[in-house]
DNA sequence: CTACCTTTGAAGGAC
DNA sequence: GTCCTTCAAAGGTAG
């Protein structure tokens, strides 16, 4: 990735072809977006009281029947969340069911996703993944579900996670996780995850059904095949599958699987079930597979038969195929990844940048950018991931998935490391246009890039490591490889001088600099090329100090931007 | 075809 | 307790 991040002034022209964006300011688009959501969160709620009425009145068909109508308005993952963060409330005030066979179960809207309008495409790529990778469950017929599982469209093709179709089309109870804001208030334990699960705010207790806990949970990574849909917590166990698998019962009630053969691409690495043999056994009896599971056997021979019918040529290195049985479950995403997950699509459409390397770096200052609360709720959603996922595989441990990449350059690192001379380096992009400098999102004690930790910050949710010195400490990284780090352009970084206790515990052990990542010194990026709506959305605050600190911002490096430490 | 790049955070081993 | 390493996603790029 020379372009990117070649050292010295020079690449500064080349990245600036490299990186261009659309016009649109992004605050105004940040301000429409606002007010359609509010608006969006109005129709949202009314149609919830509506749509709660039905559901505690009408039977099951009824509901399936009084599907919420059309609501393009739902059409981005944001607004999806909001939703639910909708139907998460009226949970949380009691929205219960009191009597069989949903007893204790929370009403939970759903969004329509039968909706054409959803399934049409409109959803944003990103969102629909994102979805999709949380419930794979969901049900989205039309173009991507059941459509034509034997004449897969380009939607399966480009749609990472199959969708199972729901024999009885979507029920009303549709487990989803509400990832919504109102969840993410600190010391709230996921609801759904929680054994002692009691309602936060009306305290009913919501019985632990035995589907919360274990009987599907219990996977080692060898028994991976008896994964239960992550979301069984949710669904109703009385004598009735959510979504049965009746031998020979729906049709490709999981397109993957039914197309495992003839669609190998289909089957990708990371929402692969480990389908041995026989699909139908090695999965669990609700047939969905986990998304962090990824079968290499499938990757490397799509094959359907089972072992009974040996792949002609391949059936040697018995040793290395048992190895390579061992499904790949994939670590869950912490609240960083979760955030790429979710933007990196909308980065990517506001310029014409498409390495991943470079929209990592944009991510990574937005992540900053972003208030407390907005973090908070990444880490919130980290954390469910990976109680989601310790109990999903319980015996899983991430050592398991030391090796399975490819070895690092660890060596280099080391050497690197042990070479260390201050010629050695490349030097930091000291220089920077005066007039992009102006733009540049750089500042001395604290870029605005880094996050506003704004006082009311204290609040971000427990289980977001609580940072607030760390997170001012925390330096832009705008960095790159370990080599490339000096200490000896900060000298005074040492190891986070500061007061707080934080340094160590912080969310940020990358403080450290001897950290991998600590990365506070850097190949030059010229960031500044970028606009700053790019790298973090314009803020008042950052508006006010960047006017603020203009002065200062023309004589500052861009990558040696980090907080004040006291 | 495969590893690298790049980001942050989590986890686990070594000391 | 601290330090260090690896991996998680993503997709272009280089070897």
């Amino acid at each position: 990735m020379p372009q990117l991040n070649g050292g010295g002034g020079d690449d500064l022209g080349a990245n600036d072809e490299l990186i261009s964006f659309k016009d649109e300011g992004e605050q105004e688009e940040k301000i429409s977006e606002n007010v359609s959501a509010e608006r969006d969160l109005d129709d949202v709620k009314s149609s919830l009281v509506n749509e709660s009425e039905n559901n505690s009145s009408s039977s099951d068909s009824e509901q399936t029947d009084r599907r919420p109508q059309p609501r393009p308005e739902l059409e981005t993952y944001e607004k999806q969340r909001e939703y639910f963060a909708e139907a998460l409330r009226r949970q949380q005030d009691g929205g219960f069911f009191k009597g069989p066979p949903y007893a204790g179960y929370p009403f939970l809207m759903i969004p329509d996703l039968t909706n054409p309008y959803l399934s049409n495409g409109s959803l944003s790529p990103s969102a629909r993944t994102y979805l999709q990778m949380k419930w794979p469950l969901l049900d989205i017929p039309g173009s991507t579900a059941l459509k034509d599982s034997r004449s897969p469209t380009p939607g399966h093709l480009s749609n990472k996670v199959p969708v199972v179709q729901h024999p009885h089309h979507m029920h009303p109870l549709t487990p989803l996780i509400t990832y919504s804001s109102d969840h993410f208030s600190p010391s709230t334990p996921p609801s759904h995850l929680s054994p002692e699960i009691l309602d936060p705010k009306t305290g009913i207790p919501r019985t632990p059904h035995p589907s919360e806990l274990s009987p599907y949970y219990p996977l080692s990574p060898g028994a991976v095949g008896q994964i239960a849909h992550p979301l069984s917590w949710l669904m109703p166990q009385q004598g009735q599958h959510m979504y049965p698998i009746t031998p020979g019962g729906f049709r490709h009630p999981y397109p993957a699987l039914a197309m495992n053969a003839s669609m190998p691409s289909l089957v990708s690495s990371r929402f692969s079930p480990h389908v041995g043999p026989h699909p139908a056994h090695t999965l669990h009896q609700t047939g969905i597979p986990h998304p962090a599971i990824v079968s290499p056997t499938i990757k490397q021979e799509p094959s359907a038969d089972g072992p009974s019918t040996p792949v002609h040529g391949k059936a040697a290195v018995p040793v290395k195929k048992e190895e390579d049985k061992k499904p790949h479950i994939k670590k869950p995403l912490n609240a960083f990844m979760l955030y790429m997950k979710e933007m990196r699509a909308k980065v990517v459409s506001e310029c014409t940048l498409k390495e991943s390397a470079a929209i990592n770096q944009i991510l990574g200052r937005r992540w900053h950018s972003l208030s407390r609360e907005e973090q908070a709720k990444y880490y919130e959603l980290a954390r469910k991931e990976r109680q989601l996922h310790s109990q999903l595989y319980p015996g899983w441990s991430a050592r398991d998935n030391y090796g399975k990449r490819k070895k690092r350059k660890r060596e280099n690192k080391s050497e690197a490391k042990d070479n260390f001379s201050p010629q050695s380096k490349k030097p930091c992009v000291p220089y920077l246009p005066a007039e992009k400098m102006i733009d540049s999102p750089t500042s001395s004690h604290g870029s605005m890039l880094d996050s506003p930790a704004t006082p009311s910050a204290a609040l971000a949710s427990p289980a977001a490591p609580a940072a607030t010195h760390s997170e001012q400490a925390q330096p832009l990284s705008l960095t790159t490889k370990p080599e490339n780090r000096s200490q000896h352009h900060f000298p005074a970084l040492g190891k986070a001088p500061g007061p707080g206790p934080s340094a160590a515990s912080s969310p940020h052990p990358n403080l450290s600099l001897h950290g991998q990542s600590s990365a506070l010194l850097s190949r030059p990026i010229p960031f500044t090329s970028l606009p700053p709506s790019m790298l973090a959305p314009p803020t008042s605050f950052h508006q006010a100090a960047l006017h603020s600190h203009h002065a200062l911002v023309q004589t500052q490096p861009l990558s040696l931007v980090t907080k004040s430490t006291d």
